[in-house]
DNA sequence: CATGTTCATGGAAACGATTCCATCATGGTT
DNA sequence: AACCATGATGGAATCGTTTCCATGAACATG
């Protein structure tokens, strides 16, 4: 019952060799042709699996990879967590995954946590604002952002969808159907995206129908309905994630506000159930897993280095949720 | 820059003390107050964080537990680690997270990866057989399945939502409707619940009417498909989880049924955008996140005991997707 | 007073890998 | 033949903890 793991000492003294030649011949370092063979065979007899305990120590890092996430009951993160893992698998690393809530406080404890662990890489869709990075990077962890930057840090390498471009898509699209009173719906960490809504819209821009909600569900569902009976002027309104748009549908159906008759919805993140809906929402899709595989790429194979981060594209999906503008 | 982590044996030096009685304080043992004192404080000035990779060295065990789940893009599964993860935090744990595409191949792999890892707590959704789990068992792993056990495997603790009721509670539901022709649309490892579908429906089974779809979303919606276009006798559908219920719904649609009129629809697993459809669905609402946190707990707080497991109840949750039968 | 018991304490030995460094054999060059 | 370069090899140090054990002080009991 209680059998000691087989260790690098069990290999080398079956092999007739020394622990050091072992770990060279494992580690890919320089042996005789025939004592790596040897060594080899013993091993896989053996069956030895080196402990990453002990490797982790003497290296003083743990090999693992960290994800950090604000709520991984998000399709959106969810599938972004499926490219790091992804990635991870391929290069046999465990992935760490940690849920912020988008929560500055919540998100330091996580990261305490990983540096406890002795984690050096991670991707992160960062929650609070760039200081409480800095003595995590000042640290020598390596970190890629990904889906959105963190105030005032612009030195971490990011992997980001174009949103920006997709905001802009999104509002010329509604502007080309007669929309003059078009709301953003937003959550955490989308002030570069209001920021290009503004500008998008220009004269036509109105600061109440720019509400935010926090990350819960609850807080999304009282912003849509808050924005909706305060401003039933309103003709549009872009949703700034898949909660978000949920919300609004919700909010929409509750206040007998008929889509795409009385409103028009476009949604980022590209859901399964966006076709489900009636009318299927026309949305702004994001590539979240390949931000995730990407994101988990260039922490893997970031030696030191400090890497470039990458821009993926958006695409508008029209379908059934937008119309032209209500003539009241 | 390169400034090192500041270690026990920094703290010890600082207090005036030895490096075994730093540790005894910092893990609760005996000290004399004022030595707990003073080494506490020291601990707080350097700003002391026991590196968990010496611990686990020592203890040959690393603290995290382990989670594996078929696919962490499905929203089940999402709030079930979301479980785990809130278990997990208020215990200060690290969750390290495998997927297993309900592919036994992979599962074995990412065991390995814990195991190498030193994990030694595991809760997973099991994708193959028992014996799999084997070895990993011997080797001391202490394992709670959640949401299904795995074949031939009864004396491993399992915290699973009460579908079986479930699948009785809509039998008799879409029966007393008069349903006679009901399917039952499955996925990876859903044997127990087919069996008291089999059961509850008695006389009225009809095997071309249970079909099996792997775990993925075009594999679902060819089940879906060709089971509408092959039987398209049937009324009523029940759909084991809600990527295939989403199936159904593409399905059905794309085959012009129109429901609850031609097709009733029940779906296991109530997300959110059920209520989003239209029509609304009627679903099976599973506690998945309860599954999740029960699971984390049962794996924490065994010490070394073989726990009990947990059946959480299920509900049926009626909306608009189940009519009577149609007559025609 | 002698002896035993109970503490707090620190030195040192683990844990299982990697890696520095010294050693030794080999083979080629002068 | 003497010498050096090269490459394979194993011993030992190292990573940062925990934990075993010996020590010594303090105190109670005979």
């Amino acid at each position: 019952m209680n059998m000691r793991r087989t260790t690098i000492k069990d290999v080398a003294e079956a092999a007739g060799v020394g622990v050091a030649t072992v770990s060279r011949v494992l580690s890919g370092g320089s042996a005789s042709p025939e004592t790596r063979e040897r060594v080899l065979t013993v091993a896989a007899q053996l069956d030895y699996r080196p402990s990453a305990l002990g490797r982790n120590l003497r290296q003083r890092r743990s090999g693992g990879i960290g994800l950090l996430v604000p709520d991984i009951t998000d399709s959106f993160y969810g599938r972004l967590a499926d490219g790091v893992l992804a990635c991870a698998r391929s290069a046999g690393e465990p992935v760490i995954l940690g849920t912020t809530g988008d929560d500055a406080e919540r998100e330091a404890e996580e990261i305490a946590v990983l540096l406890e662990q002795g984690v050096d890489r991670v991707v992160a869709v960062p929650a609070g604002n760039g200081e409480i990075w800095e003595p995590t990077l000042r640290s020598g962890l390596t970190t890629v952002f990904a889906h959105r930057l963190a105030a005032g840090r612009q030195d971490v390498p990011a992997v980001l969808a174009d949103d920006r471009a997709g905001v802009r898509t999104a509002v010329d699209y509604l502007t080309g159907l007669g929309h003059r009173r078009i709301a953003y719906l937003g959550g955490p960490g989308q002030d570069s995206r209001v920021s290009v809504f503004r500008q998008t819209l220009g004269a036509l821009v109105d600061e109440e129908l720019i509400v935010f909600a926090r990350g819960s569900r609850d807080s999304a569902y009282a912003a849509a309905a808050g924005l909706f009976q305060h401003r039933p002027d309103l003709t549009a309104v872009l949703a700034g994630g898949n909660q978000l748009g949920e919300a609004a549908v919700l909010a929409a159906r509750e206040l007998d506000l008929r889509v795409p008759k009385d409103l028009s919805l476009i949604m980022f993140d590209d859901v399964p159930w966006a076709e489900l809906c009636s009318p299927p929402l026309t949305v702004i899709a994001e590539p979240a897993q390949d931000i995730g595989y990407r994101a988990a790429e260039l922490v893997l194979r970031a030696g030191g280095r400090r890497p470039r981060g990458a821009l993926l594209p958006t695409e508008l999906i029209v379908r059934g949720s937008c119309g032209p503008r209500r003539t009241q």
